[in-house]
DNA sequence: GAATTAATTGAACGTTCGTTTTATTATCGC
DNA sequence: GCGATAATAAAACGAACGTTCAATTAATTC
């Protein structure tokens, strides 16, 4: 046999992508064969090499998409010239809400970064720090601004974006939180730890229990 | 050849531990060879099965020793009766320190779970859920008695701990921060997460900025 | 110092891997 | 409807994988 009725070339690679997110989130990179991976897809596993070169070329496709989708959800979502407060809650709102849609992606991109080449590392890290960046800048930002008390915005960033991922780790659609609480959670959280002042134009948008912590 | 003068069973087994925590850290379990590790200790692959049947029961061994290791440094260091706030400082104290000190071990048990048997996978994750379960106690321990404002205790203790153990994916020792340095801000940023509030007893051990946030 | 046990080597086994090549069929532009 | 091209199948490649086995030598026991 060679073509298939039917087939067509766009939707085999979308379909490729989508199993292969699925398959390396469940078994790993390494782990899952580029046969399994056709399999899953419907195809033999030469039909593969049409649309990515190498399994590595697909692996950094994913990677390198997921990341620049981070950022441009971000870019649409950061408020224009806001207060830090507020702009520390678009940011874990955005972050969050991303992170649970894509939660397979997200553990591809963070868990087979060493089966990277040197040179494509380089490039999903360097994205992976322009994000991590807009963090530190607000943390900054309120630090002057004298809302935020912080002893180390760097050491703090990490901390906040590593809590925030984690949320992938134990959360499951459907079962006892909605997005929604857990959102709301992590900004409580999130204001509490950075010691978020309120000020009488933020406080019109409580952040869950952020009033009881903060002296008033 | 055969048996090499110097040979001794339990220096070459603790050897190929040693190297098999930093290579699987380094490269993941998949992507390690038997052949590599063996190449690592300075032995040929066969060598290696007289001290583990299969590459999985190494990495059990591993992952198990680990686990086991975590408790008994929490059983140690846990103070017998004392309030809530000392008890969560000791936990996270107790966490940051062992989780630095072992980053590739930590690494290991946190990433290469889904190459364990589902038989495996349950015996390690049923040694995580007691410890984290002692988290949530001295979180649920302190809502009660007044100390701590938190919204879902068992929410609060999960991302506690990605955020903790989220030090060693950035830490390096040597580099700008000591450990007591990175222990201290931990301790100030889970504080402030749990509105902690500081009464007149633990007041003689303040906890960074924390009382910045508290009202007093 | 002979017998026994412990530790390791070197070669081999069958399987699976990522990838390439060649051939074949479906679809599309004209 | 015919040529060009897109999409796939089928088979094969060499390399690497985890693991086993028999042979061999070092250390220990008596």
């Amino acid at each position: 046999m060679a073509r298939t009725t039917g087939s067509d070339g766009e939707k085999t690679e979308a379909a490729v992508r989508e199993a292969a997110v699925n398959l390396i989130a469940r078994l790993g990179y390494e782990a899952m064969s580029m046969r399994q991976l056709a399999a899953e897809v419907g195809v033999q596993a030469a039909a593969l090499y049409r649309y990515f070169p190498t399994k590595e070329d697909l692996l950094f496709t994913l990677m390198r998409e997921h990341m620049e989708g981070l950022l441009a959800a971000w870019s649409t979502a950061r408020p224009a010239a806001a207060d830090p407060v507020s702009r520390l809650a678009a940011y874990v709102e955005n972050h969050i809400a991303f992170h649970i849609e894509r939660r397979h992606a997200t553990h591809v991109s963070n868990m087979e970064l060493r089966s990277l080449s040197h040179e494509r590392l380089t490039q999903v890290l360097k994205m992976r720090t322009a994000y991590e960046k807009e963090l530190r800048t607000i943390l900054r930002d309120g630090v002057e601004a004298g809302v935020f008390s912080i002893d180390d915005t760097g050491l703090t960033a990490m901390a906040l974006i590593q809590m925030m991922t984690g949320v992938i780790v134990w959360f499951r659609p459907g079962e006892r939180l909605s997005v929604t609480e857990v959102t709301t959670t992590y900004l409580s959280m999130t204001m509490r730890l950075v010691g978020a002042k309120i000020d009488a134009s933020s406080a019109a948008r409580p952040f869950g229990r952020v009033t009881d912590a903060v002296a008033l």
